[in-house]
DNA sequence: GACCAGGCACATC
DNA sequence: GATGTGCATGGT
């Protein structure tokens, strides 16, 4: 199924945006108290609930390990013993280790000075760090560095494919097309949009996948999709 | 106790 | 280029 294009899906976009927000008001996503942070848990949240890396931030924070240099640093049984509620805490340590020392050597630590880069030049450039994949870099670019960069993640593709607004099995690069030629290139609309979307998908796809009281079951297509 | 979660890299075909 | 697999924990 090819997407729908034009203003009226622009504006079916901005409905949901209401829609959802109507229903679960400001999300003031990404939670983080810094940039770093904020980096950290886009790393440590890949493929695991935001409950199990939670603890793990917490653990950094306690151990005084929420620091490039202090995370280069540590000891490997340390970090690994921090990471240990998020999962994968073998492969999260040396991702998070990779990040931090791009991190380091090219911006000496420093996340806003890493910011500053211009969009498309610093998204290629996240995308050559180790265990940076195009979600996470995205997660970086727009919460932690205030890029107009359009998160897409599973929630995305399953809430818009079901909707019949895209295909099921789109790429990453179109999904992120999709929404970013159709909305106004907006710092505080993608971070709202997409806090949106993932609480949505928590509390609805996933909690009460009929979606009968999903803020989006007006607009479901009642047979599979129906936009063209 | 099975299943799933806001991915990614790597191997294989 | 597409598909399959390993990685690990905590909640439901």
């Amino acid at each position: 199924m090819a997407s729908t294009r034009g203003p009226s899906t622009t504006r079916i976009l901005h409905q949901y945006y209401r829609l959802m927000a109507s229903h679960f008001g400001p999300t003031l996503w990404w939670p983080g108290d810094s940039p770093f942070e904020i980096a950290v848990g886009a790393i440590l949240t890949q493929n695991t609930a935001w409950t199990n890396v939670e603890q793990a931030i917490a653990n950094l924070k306690r151990k005084k390990l929420l620091s490039p240099r202090s995370i280069l640093k540590c000891r490997t049984k340390e970090l690994h013993a921090a990471l240990k509620p998020s999962g994968y805490f073998r492969v999260k340590s040396d991702r998070l280790r990779s990040f931090c020392a791009h991190l380091v050597e090219n911006y000496g630590g420093s996340m806003v000075r890493m910011a500053k880069r211009p969009l498309p030049e610093l998204r290629v450039e996240l995308l050559t760090v180790h265990g940076i994949g195009p979600e996470t870099a995205d997660d970086i670019l727009l919460y932690a560095c205030e890029n107009p960069v359009f998160v897409v993640d599973a929630y995305t593709r399953r809430i818009f494919s079901r909707h019949g607004l895209v295909d099921p099995t789109i790429g990453y690069e179109s999904l992120r097309a999709f929404f970013e030629t159709r909305l106004e290139a907006d710092v505080a609309l993608f971070k709202d949009y997409h806090g949106l979307i993932v609480w949505t998908g928590k509390d609805f796809c996933r909690k009460n996948p009929k979606c009968e009281t999903c803020p989006l079951a007006s607009t479901l297509p009642k047979e599979g999709p129906r936009l063209s």
